[in-house]
DNA sequence: GACCAGGCACATC
DNA sequence: GATGTGCATGGT
C-alpha cells in the first residue's frame, strides 16, 4: 500500500469515528493566535481558563495586549501554565503583528507563505508548530501542522520511524496528501483528539479508531 | 504524589 | 548537531 493510500485511510478511520471537527476552537483568527501561544506544552483545558479571563476584561485584541504590563498579562493567563515566559511570546508575538501588519490579520495573510513562516519563526518564542498553527488555523494558509501526537501515532503505526524531525514530517505528509486547505486543517484536528483521547490510556485502545491499522 | 499536557529557547558537551 | 533543562498550572 502507498503512503498516500495510507495516510487518506488514517483519516477517514479517525474521520468517521469523531465526525467533523471544525478547528481551531477559537471565536476570531487573533483568538486563534494567542490560543497557539498559550498551549505550548499545555492542556487545551487550562489554555481556555486564560482566554476567558482575557475575554471577560475585553482584552483579547493586540493592542490592548501590548499595553498590558507583564506582571498584569502573566496574572490573567495564569491558569495555562509557564505564565511568565508566554506573557514575553505574546507580547513579541503581538509586538510584531502590529508593527508588521498594523494588527490586521487581511493584511497578513497577503504574505507569501513560506515567506511569512520564515518571518513568524525569528520571533521570540514561535516555533515550527506554534507558526504552522497560526499559519493554518488563524490565516487560512495550506501548512501541515506537525505535533506530539503526531510522531507518537504515526511512529507506532510503523508509518515513519520514530527519530523523523518536524520538518521531514511535515514533507512527509505534505508530499502524499492532496494540497488542500480543508484536509490538512481537519486531519491535524483529527490527529489531536485521537491522541488526547485513546493513545494515552492503554485500556481504551481496543476502542480507538485507529486500532486495526499498522 | 507522580505523571502528563496540542513547545520553545538556551546551555553545555 | 545531539542532548538536557527550566518553565508552572490543573486534571487523572
Amino acid at each position: 500500500m502507498k503512503n498516500r493510500d495510507k495516510l487518506i485511510d488514517f483519516f477517514y478511520k479517525m474521520y468517521d469515528h469523531f465526525g467533523p471537527l471544525h478547528w481551531w476552537p477559537g471565536d476570531s483568527p487573533f483568538e486563534v493566535m494567542v490560543g497557539a501561544i498559550l498551549t505550548q506544552n499545555t492542556s487545551w483545558a487550562n489554555v481556555e481558563k486564560a482566554i476567558q479571563n482575557l475575554k471577560e476584561k475585553d482584552l483579547l485584541d493586540p493592542h490592548k495586549l501590548l499595553n498590558l504590563s507583564h506582571e498584569e498579562l502573566a496574572a490573567l493567563i495564569k491558569p495555562s501554565g509557564f505564565f511568565n515566559i508566554k506573557a514575553r511570546r505574546l507580547k513579541e508575538f503581538v509586538n510584531f503583528f502590529i508593527h508588521e501588519y498594523n494588527g490586521s490579520v487581511e493584511k497578513m495573510k497577503e504574505e507569501e507563505l513560506w515567506y511569512l513562516r520564515n518571518k513568524l519563526l525569528k520571533v521570540k518564542g514561535i516555533g515550527k508548530e506554534t507558526a504552522d498553527s497560526i499559519l493554518l488555523y488563524a490565516l487560512d494558509m495550506p501548512i501541515f501542522v506537525i505535533d506530539a501526537y503526531t510522531k507518537r501515532i504515526f511512529s507506532r503505526h510503523h508509518i515513519i520511524p520514530t527519530d523523523m524531525d518536524y520538518d521531514a514530517l511535515q514533507h512527509f505528509f505534505m508530499e502524499n496528501l492532496p494540497q488542500d486547505l480543508r484536509l490538512y486543517n481537519e486531519y491535524h484536528a483529527q490527529i489531536v483528539l485521537t491522541g488526547k483521547t485513546y493513545c494515552r490510556k492503554k485500556p481504551l485502545c481496543n476502542i480507538c479508531p485507529l486500532k486495526d491499522m499498522g
